[in-house]
This record gives C-alpha cells, structure tokens and sequence, in this order.
RNA sequence: GCUUCCGUAGUUAAAUGGAUAUAAUAAACCCCUCCUAAGGGUUAGUUAUGGGUUCGAUUCCCGUCGGGAGUACCA
C-alpha cells in the first residue's frame, strides 16, 4: 500500500492535485512527531494563509480511519500516525505471503537492461580496483533482475590491442610453457611486467608485429592469445563464483573489431566525420568537449569506435531500455563523448545509455600500477578476510560445524559489503585495517543479527502462542515495523539511482533496529499476549535481512 | 588553461530543498544467573569559505580556497 498516496488523497487544497501532494509529502525526523508529514508552508501564497494556520485547518478537517490513526499541525506542518497495529499486520502478511520476494516487484516486465561489468583484461589478474565495478555491477544485475526486468550482464573483455602483442612477444623470448602452466596467470603477468621495464626497440617493434599477427589470423599467435585468455577466464571465474556475480555475454573489445565499418559509414553520411590533424573525428566542440576519436591518421580504430559499435550491437540484439555501464569516474569524459555521438547520429535511445560512475581505489602510498607491479590482488584480499572470519570463529565458537564454509561467506561478504556501503562515487583508500574489520557498520554486523534472529527462531520451534496478532506496539517494535515496510520502497530508489550502498545502508538500519529491540525487549520469555507477534517480527526480520543481503550477493549463515 | 567531481565530529561516512544534521570508528566507562558481547548503552559539529535564490539550503546557483580525475591518435 503506498501511504503517501492514500494521504494525499484525503488531503484537499484548492489547486493542488494529490499527486503533488504526496510528491510533497515527507517523513518527520522522528517517530514523536508522526509517520509522514506534509509541510504547508508552500501552500501560504496560494491560499493567502500562514502555514500554521493552513495546517491546523487541515488538521481539523481530515477525519482518522483505519489507516490514519491521528492527524495533528506542528509548526507549519500536517503531521499523520498511521495506525500501528494496522501497519503491523499488513506489513507482517506481506512478508509472510511473499518470503523470498519480498520487495520485488514487475514494474520491468518487459524491459530488458543492459549492464556492462567488470570487464577484465585479458591476462591480468584481478586487483582490488577491479572491485568496485564487479560488485556494484553484480548488485545492480540483482536488484534489476528483482523488480522484474530482463537484465543481460555483459562482461566487456579488454581483449584487444597492441599489448598482447607485447605479451605473445614477451612469452616467445622469456617464457616457458611449463612455467606458464604452472604458475598461471600471475606468471603471464609477470612477463608483462617484465617486457615494460626490459624490452628494447627491437622488441617493441616485434610487439606490434604480433599484435598485427594476431589480427590478421595467424595461428600460433591466436593459439597463444587463447591460452592466454582461458586462463583468464578460468581464473577470474573463480572470483566471480566466490563473489557471486554472473554474465551473459563475454563479448569484449575483439568481437566488435569487425563491427565498426556501419558506424564509422553512418558517420560519414551524415556528415559528422571530419579529419583534423589526419585523424578522422567528431567535432564536439559546440558541447565544450574535446573531439571524440574514430579512426587514428594511420587508420587504426580506436576505443571510441569499438565503443559505439558495441551500442549499435546491443540496441539491435537486446532492443534495451537502459544501457548501463559500470565504469569508474575517470572515464567520463569518454562516455560523455559516445553518448554526444550517439545523438548527433539521431539515436533517440542515446537518452537511455548510463555511465554508471564510481569513485578510485587507492593503496594507502599512492596509485597502483600494474605495470610497475605494485597491486594489491583481489584474490590475497578474499583469502585473508575468510582466514580472519575463520579464526574468529575459532576463538568464539570452535564446535561449530561447518567453519569452513561459515567463515568463507562472512569473510567474502565482508568484502563485498565493504565496496558497497559508500555512495559509489567516493574514492577509496584502501587498507587491509579497514576490510577486515568486523566490528560496526559492516556485513559481518547483519550476518551476525541474521544468526541471532535465526537463533531465536530455533528456540522458538515447537512453542504454541496465544496469539501471533500485534497488540500495543512498543517504540522498538513500532520502529522494526516501519523499517520492514519501507524495504521494497528502498529496492526501487537503488534501482532508480543505481545505487547498491542504498540496499547496504538499509541491512545496517533494519539491524540496528532489531538488534535494538531484541535487547530492549524480551522474545521468547516475554508475556504471552506479545510473545507471538514478536517471533514473527523475528521471522519478518530475518526474511527481509536475507533478501537485502541477497541483492548484494552476500550469503547469510544460520549460526556463526 | 579548459571540463568535471568532491570538501560534513579526531577519522570514515549518512541525509527526495524541510522541523533538534544521522551513524560508525577511535578513547573512556557501564551491561553476559535472562533469546550468541561479531551485541547494547553514556560522552562529540560555525556542514571549507563569501555571496545569491527561497517561508526554509548540507542539499540548488555564482565566486574564492583546498583536493581528485579527465583533457587528440592507449584502453
């Protein structure tokens, strides 16, 4: 029931529809004061009144029903409480009919939503900045996915360029098959470390070669550039799994190599491409913006035009109504400029193309670099978060069963949560200090009021209640109630502002809330006439922690 | 230079233009005979700065200062 609507229904001022009203309508900083509030000093010209006086004549006129149990002014405001139990009731039902999919909804039947992730480079292992864009990118796929869009995940591989033919050149003078195999993708990392601080002119003339190779077919450089990529593939698989993320497509940079002529051919159709310094570009200048390369002077493409070429693919295949690209913030002049482009060439969907920014990771003495070799890999920074949970678990709980799998999803959701609890648009410094911390604003901390609730409920089997009905309404329950019904609201906002740190701000929220009221009042020894209603705050609790958490990708132990 | 993002307790962060700016963390202290102490409680601000718009600005606009990113043949 969306009770802003309902309000703003009862509420009539003279020429004003109720949809501004309840546009209008706010919630009060604090429960005291009421459940939703509509500030009246807007209406003072209109009606020729003062605010105050405005909300006391509406006050007085609006009658209370089963939903709203008081409506009183305060200052220029028309504040209304719903009626608790009421609330209570519906939202505990809700919860109870819908389980798992409570918060969904199929306002994207229909839609199909593309998002382009993480988007690895092919024979680089995954470092910590690689982070961001894979969790943000797996949680926007979720939650899309949960309001009943269509959503194709496309993992946009970097598997194009002239540094692969670096790295075949590198593998020919200094590497060794058996080594390779072995050491993996770190080793083919390492040669390329290596060709970036030893190769001479020679070499980087032969790079270009084999990265001419590569392009025109020949055998043993695909042969090896394959290699190269399965183990990739093979390696970054494992992350994903363990981070709980999937793709569709793995269509990278290659795949659109040969797609690019209708774009660059429409270009010049209509008239947009110009040369200038020997390079074909579109002028964006009248858009205060510097030009967006095509084609170089020696008529290479560029990122630019395997970029547009990979749009005018999706549009046609997926016929998407977004496009997002989960891409940090260094990048925006670039998405700025192919979305400029798009509608130079009369896209009308160039509107639904996203750049989907976020801020940098930083190592606490500077900026990494592959190149130089100073990383922090993303893999290093799983493992030590899961052998943390697991010692801790040790030190606090060591008859557990399945410790090994208890600490894998505190300590992976730990680090997922970590990435997503800040609006993305922030740097991030990172420090192993940070991630494995366990105490506060954190995953472990909703883990842990999952196990708590679940630990009540356990006790709770086989007790017979008088009655599951609320009665009065305690604050700290009153509070747990309104934050279980705003959760599908909250859904709907992350997927607006694609926003995962929404969803990750309200598992902390509706933890502290229960935890809150699970120390204030008792659940089981309680009296009888509230003992039920309160094992099914818990089970509505737990229910809507688990599908939060889910979103994010983040698994919930029963015990820990 | 130009474009763009950011500046909020010691630190890290929250806040569709609304009422008394919300948390966590650090430090100190209190709470396990009662559902897991990975928990709960007590102790902190001139929202960088100067203007403007508004009944009302952390939020929107302009300037200043400070920081990040980008800025033609890399991706």
């Amino acid at each position: 029931m969306d009770y802003k609507k309902y309000i703003a229904e009862k509420i009539k001022v003279a020429g004003v529809s109720a949809d501004e009203i309840a546009e209008a309508i706010a919630i009060p900083p604090n429960t005291e004061m009421g459940d939703y509030a509509l500030p009246c000093f807007k209406f003072s010209k209109v009606l020729r009144q003062s605010p105050v006086a405005i909300a006391q004549n509406l006050a007085q006129s609006i009658g209370t029903d089963d939903v709203i149990a008081e409506v009183t002014a305060l200052n220029g405001y028309l504040n209304f409480k719903l009626n608790k139990t009421g609330l209570a009731e519906a939202t505990l039902d809700r919860i109870e009919s819908e389980g798992a999919k409570y918060g969904s909804s199929d306002i994207g039947s229909g839609k199909t939503v593309c998002i382009d992730y993480s988007s690895v480079n092919i024979a680089k292992p995954f470092h910590i900045g690689h982070l961001s864009t894979t969790v943000i990118g797996g949680a926007l796929y979720k939650i899309y996915n949960f309001l009943g869009y269509k959503v194709v995940g496309i993992n946009h591989l970097g598997d194009y360029g002239t540094q692969f033919g670096k790295l075949i050149c590198a593998y020919k003078h200094w590497g060794k098959r058996a080594e390779v195999e072995k050491g993996g993708i770190h080793a083919v990392n390492d040669l390329y470390v290596r060709f970036n601080s030893e190769a001479t002119e020679e070499m980087e003339a032969e790079a270009r070669e084999y990265f001419r190779l590569i392009e025109s077919g020949d055998k043993e450089a695909n042969e090896i550039f394959e290699w190269f990529k399965s183990l990739t593939l093979a390696y970054v698989n494992k992350i994903y799994e363990r981070l709980g993320v999937k793709f569709d497509s793995y269509n990278g940079e290659r795949f659109y190599s040969d797609k690019m002529q209708p774009v660059i051919d429409e270009l010049k159709e209509k008239g947009l491409l110009k040369v200038s310094e020997g390079a074909s570009i579109v002028d964006l200048e009248p858009y205060s913006m510097p030009p967006c390369l095509i084609l170089r002077s020696d008529g290479a493409s560029l990122y630019a035009t395997r970029d547009l070429a990979a749009a005018y693919y999706r549009k046609n295949t997926y016929d998407f109504y977004k496009c997002l690209y989960v891409v940090a913030y260094q990048q925006n002049l670039h998405f700025k400029q192919i979305f400029k482009v798009l509608e130079l060439l009369g896209k009308d969907w160039a509107k639904d193309m996203v750049h989907v920014a976020y801020g940098m990771v930083s190592l606490e003495d500077g900026a990494m670099s592959t190149r130089k070799g100073k990383v922090v890999w993303l893999e290093d920074v799983i493992n030590k978060c899961v052998e943390k949970a697991y010692k801790v678990i040790e030190d606090k709980n060591p008859d557990l069963e399945n410790k090994r799998d208890i600490a894998e999803k505190v300590g992976v959701g730990s680090v997922i949560f970590g990435a997503l609890y800040n609006n993305k648009i922030k740097d991030i410094v990172f420090s192993y200090d940070k991630v494995l911390s366990f105490d506060g604003e954190t995953g472990v901390y909703c883990q842990y009021t999952c196990a708590r609730a679940n630990s009540v409920l356990q006790k709770a089997k086989g007790m017979q209640f008088k009655t599951r009905k609320p009665a009065e309404l305690l604050p700290q329950e009153y509070e747990v109630v309104k934050c279980l019904a705003s959760f599908p609201e909250t859904v709907k906002d992350a997927a607006e502002k694609y926003e995962p740190s929404y969803i990750a701000r309200y598992a902390v929220d509706l933890s502290q809330k229960f935890n809150k009221f699970y120390f204030d009042c008792k659940i089981l020894t309680a009296e009888e006439e509230s003992r039920g209603f309160r094992v099914r705050l818990t089970e509505a609790t737990l229910q809507t922690l688990q599908n939060a958490l889910s979103l994010l990708g983040i698994g919930v132990p029963d015990k820990m």
